[in-house]
DNA sequence: CGCATTTGACCGGCGC
DNA sequence: GCGCCGGTCAAATGCG
């Protein structure tokens, strides 16, 4: 419900129209600016979709090559004024046939807007899942494509498989109610039943076996308590158990927050809190709540030493579609997690090996550990830039190889994204202003530039939580960014939900 | 009433 | 085998 709301400021807010100058021209006057890349996604995924009713395909070819806003204009509503079947009556009832038919145009410009809306929002995920690919992609070129253990080829294909799936899924209760249960339903399914995998799946690259493939195909994805789950309760056995040599990869994240979590855009639902053993403060346990089968897990701990530190390390991948805030952390965690496994699994001595990824440079503002002292495969990455003392203060476990990492200045200076959450008070004016680059982007050039891909993860993940520090009122912990928002004015040139990827 | 959190119990792995 | 430990479960509780 809440979360229906949010998708709804978010579509609202007009943010995304700032983040994509095409589409809003596109929005208001249905016309096409064919040099933005994105219209031409557009212009693709309208095609595909609104060909069932709408005469607007047309329309939009016409304009991708040439613009023409009245035709297209025109043409809608002449037809569904016609079809009110009012215009024959013409009951000489002059200004009442006028009030009608302005009412029917009327109708159906809010028609024609409640599609476009729609389409927008479908826009948005089908783009952050492109986006993720990419990221995947990027990720394995970046690893050099090391080890049959992927099977490339499939996910060559199983890309654009998905992407057209995804597209092409009708949605026709609007895609306002994103997180609508039924909708998310339907994913599932949908994505279930797809033979290739979901875009997180992706990441759990196994060089062996293929048991990512399992979360993948077993849409119940309860794989993640297979390897102790021996009560499983309908007793769904089949291959439940496929031994699971390795446990997932997991990725931490230290990053400065006062809040007791930080935002990344999921849902989460408290299952267990331990006290650590050499630390004071708790570890809190949370398992992801927007899918029913997700096994994402993380645990949130604070920093021994330096309390002001937050750890939340995730494990596992999404079973279902995210929102874009969720994209943007999901993505970038699990990447990092592909790269820790592509890494680590293919050469066991893979750790030092690993060192060439990283080359030692200079400014090191952030900082990523591979660890093998942990039971499992983990990758830390590094977000404080602790300004007192130095970073290897912590205790470094002794297998725990420190990679001093570019802090890809030219990154960190350009954050992809409006901090989530936090309102648009917070946040400097100029960052929303500026041009969207998508984390994609910036990690490609951060690859172009620099092989150091953790850098790059690094520093998307900063820029996703970043500023989210700082306010520790009681709502934060509910995770929802309007908590955040109600109580705060919003600034006056930013939309109070924009957080380009807050709404979730 | 439904949902999330709390919190002690419980479980498997591991070292002794 | 025993106990520790990390992790999870689930009943109780709180909250809207
Ligand atoms: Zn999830």
């Amino acid at each position: 419900m809440d979360k229906q709301g949010r998708e709804l400021a978010f579509l609202h807010s007009g943010d995304f129209l700032h983040q994509n100058p095409g589409l809003s021209d596109r929005l208001t006057h249905n016309s096409v600016d064919p040099s933005n890349s994105m219209i031409k996604e557009v212009d693709f995924f309208s095609r595909d979709r609104t060909d069932d009713k709408f005469p607007r395909d047309q329309e939009i070819k016409d304009g991708s090559s040439s613009v023409l806003v009245h035709s297209v204009v025109n043409t809608g509503l002449n037809l569904l004024t016609s079809s009110s079947g009012l215009s024959e009556t013409a009951s000489g009832n002059k200004p009442n046939y006028e009030l009608k038919k302005l009412q029917a145009e009327l109708d159906s410009l809010y028609d024609e807007n409640k599609k476009l809306r729609s389409l927008l929002d479908q826009i948005t995920r089908s783009y952050k899942d492109l986006q993720l690919q990419l990221l995947m992609a990027m990720q394995k070129q970046a690893q050099g494509s090391r080890g049959e253990q992927k099977g490339e080829l499939n996910n060559g294909i199983s890309i654009p498989i998905m992407s057209a799936k995804q597209l092409v899924v009708p949605r026709p209760s609007a895609a306002l109610d994103v997180n609508d249960n039924s909708v998310s339903e339907d994913k599932a399914q949908d994505i279930s039943a797809s033979p290739t995998i979901i875009p997180e799946a992706m990441s759990q690259i196994n060089p062996g076996k293929q048991a990512s493939t399992e979360d993948g195909l077993d849409q119940t994805s309860q794989s993640w308590g297979s390897p102790k789950s021996p009560r499983l309760e309908e007793g769904k056995g089949e291959q439940k158990v496929p031994e699971v040599p390795f446990r997932k990869a997991r990725v931490s994240v230290r990053a400065r927050s006062e809040a007791p979590m930080i935002t990344d855009g999921c849902q989460w639902r408290k299952y267990g809190q331990k006290m650590a053993k050499g630390n004071p403060c708790p570890r809190a346990y949370y398992r992801c709540t927007m899918a029913a089968g997700c096994p994402v897990r993380k645990q949130v701990q604070r920093c021994a030493d330096d309390k002001t530190i937050l750890i939340t390390t995730y494990e596992g991948n999404h079973n279902h579609p995210l929102p874009p805030a969720a994209t943007a952390m999901a993505s970038t965690t699990s990447a990092a997690a592909a790269m820790l496994l592509s890494g680590s699994t293919t050469s066991k001595e893979g750790l030092p090996s690993n060192n060439s990824f990283f080359p030692s440079l200079p400014y090191a503002s952030t900082m990523a550990t591979l660890s093998a002292s942990a039971p499992f495969p983990t990758i830390t990455l590094d977000l404080t830039q602790s300004p007192n003392s130095t970073p290897f203060l912590r205790p470094p476990p002794p297998t725990t190889f420190p990679l001093p990492l570019h802090g890809c200045p030219q990154l960190l200076g350009h954050p992809m994204y409006a901090p989530p959450k936090l309102p648009a008070a917070a946040i400097p004016s100029l960052q929303l202003g500026q041009r969207h680059a998508s984390m994609v982007e910036t990690v490609t050039a951060a690859i172009a530039s620099d092989p150091n891909f953790t850098a790059a993860l690094a520093a998307a993940i900063s820029s996703i939580i970043g500023t989210q520090r700082s306010n520790i009122d009681g709502s934060s912990n509910t995770n929802a960014p309007n908590g955040g928002l109600t109580g705060l004015p919003g600034s006056p040139q930013l939309p109070q939900s924009c957080t380009t990827f807050s709404t979730n």
